[in-house]
RNA sequence: GGGCGUGUAGCCUAGCCAGGAUAUGGCGGCAGCCUCCUAAGCUGCAGGUCGGGGGUUCGAAUCCCCCCACGCCCGCCA
């Protein structure tokens, strides 16, 4: 609703400029965003142009902002949702009338969960999360999973299609010392699968570091996996398979779903690996270097090798053939990578380029290290998610238990867990991306913190309101939802009323911004700011006491309100608890 | 050595791409607020050389250059 008013503010503000006569031949399209259209704490929407013109015409920008001002009466008057412009200093406020606060309100009321959708169309693959199946998840996964995972809510509440993928990668080096170390050592029947694998591939890796005749043995179970060797295909199999089945498991419990898993080592039986070499001599610079086979990128520090001496093929030619058959499957693609994979990613992007083909968009994320320096799964030094649920689980649990003797066990153990699975994804959802991070377990056991919890517990106050007025009659129940009665907007004219509609009207703007950027972080901070203009409201607006017309109307804020958070709490991955 | 990224109060963080109205919030600290819809809440106070230095501009956390610190990459690893 927010992106309306904003469009009707850009068209009020071309018309003032227009029957101005300031300026002619105004290229609009080529004006940064900002000079045009913001939000502004000072007014709903603010534009800072007469800066700009001041510079073309030679004025100072309040001048050229109070001349602008002059031409917006028609405008105005036109706008559906703007009920005045004024020039303060140098800006240009837009401010919104009553009709912007009845409308979002009541399409909110009709659109529902659909509130907020852009009405966008085609179909998306979008890759993360891609661990190597040595191991379990550890916190740095769990940010590549985190982003990905709002990245494809996000996508599909603006109205793409979108297919989740995992590409799983069976054919590295990583994965043959596991299934050597799962050969030599077995694997720990009475742990998880993906922590048994782990145990197995840290052994192995020590091992490595020893003897030499390990090291053959695990290049040698490579080439014979690449050759498909039935033995040795039964062996990865199992690695691979109770590597991968832990990660779902942990993937479920954070609330994430691929829709596909793809394993590399398909592109090289069905041929595609093969194909993509043949295709690439053919139409770039190819050569041979010491029997191996290297693609020259003109602007690269470095040539990208295609095939070993020993014939076997690497990481990026398969993983070139996976993105040639991705491409196919959608308009966009989005791959979702840590910042160790820039460079490659390039170089697969203009490989693709030379082949025709439509380069992935990427999303690089930075590092999760620990205090004590980075992670690494081959050293066994790392903080696994599944540990890192168990305990955020157990803190909130303690919470609970102190907040809610009321609850009985089991809606203890349920609340702790909506609570711990939310306050995880948050702390890694609310940062930027290139933002490099370092885990702390005190500050993620911190459930005090303005996080997940924060915005979950506002639901609660909402669909508690809501509750005890279905109770005392004011509204009805149908299906476990309310029907709140018909009400006049105009009714809800205090100051913190009027800030959580604006609020509430910025979903749409939200998440085209995260679309935009690919960047979820926007989406974390807009929960947080709702749930808090929400709790001002709670602070200065009592709902089931207020006089009838003036309770209903709050009702339907209320109602509101708890549709938006409970959507932003869903589309970050968090399940809305009626109660906590 | 080169490339990319990050550096904002004791700690974490928004804003930077598209320069403009008093630099966003949180944690921690201090002081208040429950006869009233859940205090996992609200209000106020203290705390800042926006890493450092130049430059561009009427105006720089934001753009440009140099420097410093940290991370990642520069494998016939993934």
């Amino acid at each position: 609703m927010f992106l309306k008013l904003k469009q009707e503010a850009e068209a009020a503000l071309r018309d003032s400029l227009s029957k101005s006569g300031l300026v002619e031949d105004l290229e609009w399209e080529k004006l940064p965003e900002s000079l045009l259209l913001e939000e502004s704490e000072h007014a709903d929407v603010s534009s800072s142009l007469a800066f700009f013109l001041a510079s073309m015409l030679k004025m100072p920008p309040k001048d050229a902002a109070a001349r602008l001002v002059t031409h917006a009466a028609d405008a105005v008057l036109e706008s559906k949702l703007i009920s005045e412009v004024r020039a303060v200093g140098p800006y240009i406020n837009f401010y919104a009338g009553e009709n912007f606060f009845q409308e979002t309100l009541r399409r909110i009321k009709e659109e529902g969960c659909d509130f907020g959708s852009l009405g966008l169309r085609g179909k998306i693959i979008l890759e993360h999360t891609s661990a190597n199946p040595d191991g379990p998840l550890h916190v740095g996964h769990l940010r590549n999973a985190t982003i990905g995972d709002v990245l494809a809510r996000v996508l599909r509440k603006a109205g793409y299609e979108v297919e989740t993928q995992y590409y799983v990668n069976d054919m590295g080096r990583q994965v043959a010392v596991a299934v050597l170390g799962a050969d030599r050592f077995g694997l720990d029947a009475t742990k998880k699968g993906d922590h048994a694998v782990v145990e197995a591939y840290v052994r192995a890796s020590r091992a490595l570091e020893e003897s030499e005749g390990f090291r053959r043995e695990a290049e040698d179970l490579m080439r014979r996996y690449e050759a498909g060797d039935p033995e040795v295909v039964r062996k990865y199999r199992e690695v691979v398979e109770k590597s991968l089945s832990g990660a779902r498991e942990t993937l479920t419990q954070l609330g994430i779903k691929h829709d596909r898993f793809v394993w590399e080592s398909e592109f090289v039986r069905n041929g595609d690996v093969r194909r993509v070499l043949k295709a690439l001599r053919e139409r770039a610079e190819v050569v041979e270097e010491g029997g191996a086979l290297v693609l020259k990128l003109e602007g690269f520090e470095k040539e990208l090798v295609l095939q070993r001496s020993d014939g076997t093929t690497l990481y990026s030619t398969r993983d070139l053939a996976y993105h040639i058959w991705k491409a196919k499957l959608g308009d966009r693609m989005i791959d979702v990578l840590g910042k160790d994979h820039e460079l490659v990613s390039k170089q697969l992007a203009r490989a693709l380029e030379i082949l025709g083909v439509p380069p992935p968009e990427v999303v690089i994320f930075e590092f999760v290290s620990l205090p004590t320096g980075s992670m690494s799964t081959r050293a066994g030094k790392f903080v696994a998610v599944d540990e890192l649920l168990d305990k955020v689980e157990a803190a909130a649990l303690d919470e609970v238990e102190k907040r809610r003797p009321d609850f009985s066990e089991e809606q203890k153990r349920r609340v702790a867990r909506i609570i711990g699975v939310g306050a995880i994804r948050y702390d890694i959802a609310k940062v930027s991306p290139e933002k490099p991070m370092v885990f702390d377990f005190e500050q993620a056991l911190d459930m005090e913190k303005r996080g997940a919890p924060f915005i979950q517990y506002a639901h609660a106050r909402a669909s508690s309101i809501l509750r005890l007025a279905a109770e005392n009659g004011y509204v009805q129940r149908s299906d476990g939802d309310f029907l709140p009665p018909d009400f006049d907007a105009t009714l809800l004219s205090m100051e913190s009323e009027r800030a959580l509609i604006r609020e509430l009207s910025k979903l749409d703007y939200v998440v085209e911004k995260v679309v935009r950027e690919l960047k979820p972080h926007h989406l974390a901070k807009y929960g947080r700011v709702v749930a808090e203009t929400f709790n001002r409201f709670y602070r200065d607006c009592p709902v089931l006491n207020a006089e009838p017309l003036l309770r209903d109307a709050r009702l339907n804020l209320v109602y509101c309100t708890k549709l938006v958070l409970k959507e932003t709490l869903r589309l970050l991955g968090m399940e809305a608890p009626e109660e906590m």
